[in-house]
DNA sequence: CGAAAATACGAATAATCCTTCAGGTTTCCA
DNA sequence: TGGAAACCTGAAGGATTATTCGTATTTTCG
């Protein structure tokens, strides 16, 4: 619970030549190869420059800073999930529940497939966690997300809806993570994410019945 | 998913006076108070044997680096925590599913009554959770466990009882990381307790009605 | 006692890393 | 075309840190 007064990470600069545009995508790529190969221990604003191929110096006119560069590698990654877990819940077509499993099936297999950098990128964590862009980052992926989930509980009480939701979600992002921590073969993806979807169903389920 | 040729962290050498064994322990004693108070970034083995009262060299005396220091902690907290948990599940006079849920209240809480430490712990882990002395442990802790968790599936078949042992357990271990990441009042974690609790026995339900 | 073993010390070493800045190059546009 | 703005460079500064090792002190025990 340490409350440190982390440097500002906000964006120094925006790119506004097309050689510019190119390197800063140059060095995304470059950071999140780095992240994935090397680590977060020797994830280094040189080492991201040197496969970006450009100086550091150019990196630094585009990220004030280290953390500010996890941070928009971080950031992008929630933006690519929240974006797919709502698309798959505007599918009207299933029962609510279907929509969890299915739900839950496409976040541990995306999780999975991006392991390494998702990985690399939560040991870095604490460079960039405390930041106030972050928290709220978090914050608006996390209501976002809520805002879907909330459907399979249409009956229930606005505190215990969203007490669930919440739960869910955290459940399954902290066990995503933990699963994909290790490789994993197709099959034990699909049995854990049907373990995982099944206990979801039944909490859903038992809810249901009371309310 | 790096593997990097994780330095020994077998200890490299037993006290044998007297004085000695009070240094281990006040070093260990400071090492917590450091990674509470100042957070997985900033310890130091220097700052560590100041805060102890002794020298560096002592440090490395009994610790052949720093990330031997901290899995000593680390094993101590997961001492601790298999401890309590088998404790829980000791007791015969309540049903299994009520002792699930004394079980995760007692988790939950003691997660929280430690998330200074537990917190900068995790985000230290990239610094020995490599070394096979980290992985070795913390396979027994898990199985360990596993073992108690497993009464509550009586009827089942071999498989399903261990991965829903697992997955019970990650899912407590990663969701109470995660929660007690936020200072919490005692309301919140009953709360949250509950609903984990309600989460795990509909869970268990399930599967037993079709088994 | 007295020597050997155990312990303690902490300045010095060597390595790593983040970030800046002064000076060049390229692109834009009037 | 020419100057201004944008952009790029990378060596160097400044700071932190893990770990060692020669030396000094304390304990043990014959």
């Amino acid at each position: 619970m340490i409350k440190r007064p982390s440097p500002s990470i906000s964006t120094r600069k925006q790119p506004k030549q097309a050689r510019a545009t190119e390197l800063v995508a140059a060095i995304l790529e470059a950071a999140a190869q780095v992240l994935a190969s090397e680590g977060a221990q020797r994830f280094t604003t040189t080492r991201v420059a040197e496969k970006a191929g450009v100086s550091v110096g150019s990196l630094y006119q585009y990220f004030p800073n280290k953390a500010a560069l996890l941070f928009r590698l971080q950031s992008d990654e929630w933006r690519q999930t929240t974006d797919l877990l709502c698309g798959n819940f505007q599918d009207v077509s299933q029962p609510p529940l279907g929509r969890v499993r299915t739900l839950v099936h496409a976040f541990i297999r995306s999780e999975c497939e991006e392991a390494a950098v998702r990985g690399a990128l939560n040991d870095a964590a604490p460079l960039y966690r405390d930041a106030p862009e972050a928290q709220e980052a978090k914050a608006m992926a996390d209501r976002t997300v809520q805002s879907f989930t909330l459907e399979t509980l249409p009956g229930a009480p606005e505190a215990v809806r969203a007490m669930t939701a919440e739960l869910i979600m955290k459940t399954l992002s902290a066990v995503g993570a933990d699963f994909s921590a290790k490789e994993r073969t197709s099959a034990e993806i699909e049995t854990y994410s049907d373990a995982l979807a099944d206990m979801f169903c039944a909490y859903l389920r038992s809810l249901g019945h009371r309310g």
